[in-house]
DNA sequence: GCGCTAAAGCGGTGATCTCTGCTTTAGTGC
DNA sequence: GCACTAAAGCAGAGATCACCGCTTTAGCGC
């Protein structure tokens, strides 16, 4: 559970082996599915010993744990200043974080953990996810914009949700274009009736 | 795979060991959580030998799919001919059906299976829930209602995505009042501005 | 360079799972 | 009732996984 990539030896072969772990697990979710993936098998994959797979993380769920939460760190768009550009970018991104090979899988590895750790997994997700748009929605109030934007609570509900449930459903026509809609939907001058 | 409870021989010992076997896996599912559950120890609660299961179903999650869809048969409510009376009742049970001790477990059961089976399981699961809505917009523009119902997909976007996401996430005041806000937001006259 | 030590590698062990050939039980049609 | 056979039970083999003591490697501070 502790796997800081800065805890104690973050020198060479730590990082090597993390990222080489790492690319491995991305490869086999991405091609099998987590629910065929084992520690011994990413081990293999990544041509590391499966005994620093078992010390270091654990179990499979925790090292996918990891994986998901420095998936795309530090690729999220910035804010431009503009409530419908800024919620529009952010669910695009999250669109495309959620379709990459793997993406809902991750998604549900998350999810997913031993009972006692699902709490903290979920917790953790919705957290990540909530971060990303909070922002949006103080700087939009912050600015005074002339009606207040949504509540976080009514883009989880309208956009967020939306996105996740088509994503895991594979539900054609999930693209750029919908989340606009679906934008467009929520803070009003909704262009395209769908 | 094939698991239709009317293949061959639906007599009295196939119909227990099946009955027995789906109880134990609901009651496994609900108390350990559907990724510590094995074949094994399914049958072994079930009181049924492991080689009955490995045969019929060939895997847990082939397993879990055939329990999710079997389960709640015959039990959702039927239609009463008023659109948002309709929408409630059947998004309610939908609530309910998910929250149930395992709920999500199954849900994700089914959309978990091998990668082979993965389209199969989603396009099922997803088409269960289209098929619970659809009869009520149907009727509803049958009778030619003065705004005529929402499409599906949007029914789809505005109420069950946002259930399935709260229950996934486990977010809290997913109740009752809130399937009712949902529906009013959704088909007009919003009392309550969440 | 040189020790120090965190972390990775190696090998092995017990437990568990998956699957299969054979036997036995018990519905179903006559 | 009685034969027929689908399906369940039994037992065991092979593979894999989870885990752990011990050894070896290689960053890091001096």
């Amino acid at each position: 559970m502790n796997a800081d990539a800065s805890t104690k030896r973050p020198g060479g072969r730590s990082a090597r082996v993390r990222a080489a772990v790492h690319g491995a697990a991305v490869a086999l979710v991405g091609e099998r599915g987590a629910d065929q993936v084992t520690l011994p098998a990413v081990a293999e994959r990544a041509g590391v010993n499966s005994s620093t797979l078992y010390r270091r993380w654990g179990t499979l769920a925790a090292l996918l744990a990891d994986v998901a939460r420095h998936r795309g760190d530090a690729s999220a768009p910035p804010l431009v200043g503009d409530l419908r550009a800024d919620l529009e970018n952010q669910a695009v991104w999250t669109l495309a974080e959620l379709s990459r090979p793997g993406g809902i899988a991750f998604f549900r590895a998350e999810v997913a953990p031993d009972v006692d750790e699902r709490h903290d997994g979920l917790r953790e997700c919705l957290h990540g996810v909530s971060e990303r748009f909070r922002p949006v929605l103080d700087t939009a109030r912050e600015r005074g914009d002339a009606p207040p934007p949504p509540s976080l609570e009514r883009v989880l509900d309208r956009i967020v949700a939306p996105l996740y449930f088509r994503v895991v459903f594979s539900i054609p026509g999930t693209d750029e274009a919908y989340v606009r809609a679906l934008v467009a939907g929520l803070i009003g001058e909704a262009p395209l009736e769908r």
